[in-house]
DNA sequence: AATTTCCTCAACCGCTCTAGG
DNA sequence: CCCTAGAGCGGTTGAGGAAAT
């Protein structure tokens, strides 16, 4: 027995939202709010919609001051930064950027922002997504996550923070191939690594990751200290793998100057120290079925279906499964 | 010009979390 | 505590428009 349905879906409709539709529900919340109850509300108002549907329409779009589309540089950075720092916690992202819904960052960062970073994906024939998908689907209905989509956001994830790790690994192995370095946000560049550290540094111009010119001078406080904890993060995950014994105490360095109300920054950490774990935890869920040796073979056999979309997708996947091992034995050491 | 393929994004689904009884 | 309803969240879907062939 599945849990009973939020609304009676037979007389529920679904799909766009009308012009007329919008009007009714705006102009009742403008007058009366939410009245505390998303279920009860489309009855109030005589709408044939889920109250889920209503609270959607109104956040995602209705609601005053909503932006859509043309995200800056800045809030690009701020996207990238608390993705590689927190994942796909699509809610505590937006609450850090005015005006934008979580729906919009995740939409954004799925079809746009990802690809700009990680590089395009190659084009998946229609086969290919028709299986795919097919696939989740079974997935998702055996409520079983497969192994694979449990390690595609971390691993992209470690690409995302390889490249930016880069700069502050001289053991990295392809911190020794040009083809592989990735240009690095100057505000990325934190007290923890100085050019004398890191001498690539010294003959790197300052970059932005997205490829575009920043100006140093106009970046303001909250991204540089936004930045600044993801670097914190890097620098403390590359001293804890020298030093195994120590006692894992990361710091994400996250500022008080950062917008973030007490209900989101008690979500933040709870998600930050559940995702610190993420990685070595999902290496531990699957250990046992060996997947990520496998998938690494399954990558140097496949390269053209590799959703790293690069030249460098052996070496940098095979770099990934690396560092699982070492975050995860971290994470055995430590808990 | 017609058809196919790709891309975007609004909306849905189903799960977890939380508050209240 | 346990149960339940509602809220909130993240993943996924699919319609429609754009671009490519």
């Amino acid at each position: 027995m599945g849990r009973a349905p939020c609304c009676d879906k037979a007389n529920v409709k679904k799909g766009p939202w009308s012009p007329e539709e919008d009007v009714k529900l705006k102009d009742y919340i403008d007058k009366y709010g939410t009245g505390g109850n998303w279920i009860a509300l489309p009855q109030k108002i005589g709408l044939k919609r889920c109250g889920k549907s209503c609270r959607l329409r109104w956040l995602n779009y209705l609601r005053p001051n909503i932006k859509h589309g043309g995200f800056s540089e800045e809030e690009d950075s701020i996207i990238l930064s608390l993705y590689i720092s927190i994942g796909s916690r699509w809610s505590i992202i937006a609450a850090q950027l005015p005006g934008r819904t979580d729906n919009d960052i995740k939409n954004y960062w799925n079809t746009k922002l990802k690809k700009k970073l990680l590089g395009r994906q190659k084009q998946m024939n229609r086969q290919d997504s028709i299986t795919d998908s097919t696939e989740n689907n079974l997935n998702n209905n055996n409520h079983n996550k497969s192994p694979q989509n449990l390690s595609n956001s971390a691993l992209e994830r470690l690409q995302l923070h390889m490249q930016l790790q880069n700069l502050q690994s001289p053991f990295s192995s392809f911190y020794n191939n040009p083809i592989l370095w990735p240009k690095l946000h100057p505000l990325l560049q934190s007290t923890t690594t100085t050019p004398n550290q890191n001498p690539k540094l010294a003959s790197q111009e300052s970059f932005h990751p997205l490829g575009v010119n920043v100006d140093h001078q106009h970046n303001n406080m909250k991204l540089a200290e936004i930045n600044n904890g993801v670097s914190s993060l890097y620098s403390e995950n590359v001293e804890q793998s020298q030093n195994p014994a120590h006692e894992f105490q990361p710091n994400f360095g996250f500022s008080q100057d950062l917008r973030i109300d007490n209900h989101n920054m008690d979500l933040m950490n709870r998600g930050v120290s559940k995702e610190l774990f993420q990685v070595g935890n999902e290496f531990e869920l699957t250990n046992s079925s060996s997947w990520w040796s496998e998938e690494v073979e399954v990558e140097r056999k496949t390269t053209s279906s590799s959703s790293w979309g690069s030249a460098s997708v052996l070496d940098q996947t095979t770099e990934g499964m690396v560092m699982l091992q070492d975050y995860a034995q971290m994470s055995y050491h430590s808990v």
